[in-house]
DNA sequence: CTAATACTTGGAGTGGACTCCAAGTCAAGG
DNA sequence: CCTTGACTTGGAGTCCACTCCAAGTATTAG
């Protein structure tokens, strides 16, 4: 797969998928004798998986330290859970910190929906008068 | 309240409370004589709602746009409650990804156990053969 | 009354994460 | 063989949301 193939089937530009494999996001990508990106199964998963972690909030610097422990090897099995282990617990907080907002959202509009029936009641008042 | 008490109160830099204001994030906050901003209990309220509201990752741009609509008064309470309805799907919609991302993460700290369950019988092993 | 502190405004600078561009290389169709 | 279009690199530019600064004014403790 070309980079503009995986550009497509993933709504990344090449340029930030180049991007992403310059700064040490995805692992280098094998390329033709030509020197073009040739994008196999496993760098597809790696995008899939740090688009994944990057739509979750998760830092570009975090991603970084977790390929490269990657790239170490079995040594560093231990030290990539813990990594996610951490990263799932920050989810898990800004999970409850949205229910939060999305409660205290649904208050604001049960508020509104009060307002709005006392300017229609109002509203009925003036044409009786009328 | 001034300046440096709200500071203090919300976590926020006197130059934060100021561009919300000048960007129209909150609304023109009440002067002193001497032209020093006195925060009301209305303002708070403001600055409350708003840092939660960007805490869960609505824009500046939308908020802007509330607060404009609420300084029209009552003829936008049906926008404004449209607003917040809307936003509250955007973050209902957020929570579901975090919590498949969430489901995902369990699943590879899942997969970490499985490998390092492995490479400690592989020690174990070793040892036996010595 | 004065020194120190806190406030004001407007504007420049920063950091994260892209996003775009210039200049050059390469492969495939006509 | 030549044109077209996708690819390469390194580096500059952009956008968002602050964050900091300079220069000046106001308030407060002593």
């Amino acid at each position: 797969m070309n980079i503009s193939e995986v550009s497509g089937k993933f709504g990344l530009t090449p340029d930030t998928l180049r991007y992403y494999e310059k700064i040490g996001l995805i692992p280098p990508v094998n390329r033709t004798a030509g020197g073009v990106r040739a994008y196999s199964e496993h760098d597809l998963n790696w995008i899939d998986f740090v688009m994944c972690m990057r739509n979750a909030g998760l830092s570009i610097e975090v991603l970084q330290n977790y390929l490269k422990l990657f790239e170490q090897g079995d040594s560093s099995l231990q030290e990539r859970k813990e990594i996610l282990i951490e990263q799932r617990q920050v989810l898990a907080e800004k999970i409850r910190a949205l229910q939060d907002t999305v409660e205290r959202l649904d208050h604001k509009i049960e508020g509104y929906n009060g307002q709005l029936l006392e300017a229609e009641h109002e509203l009925q008042n003036k044409m009786v008068k009328k």
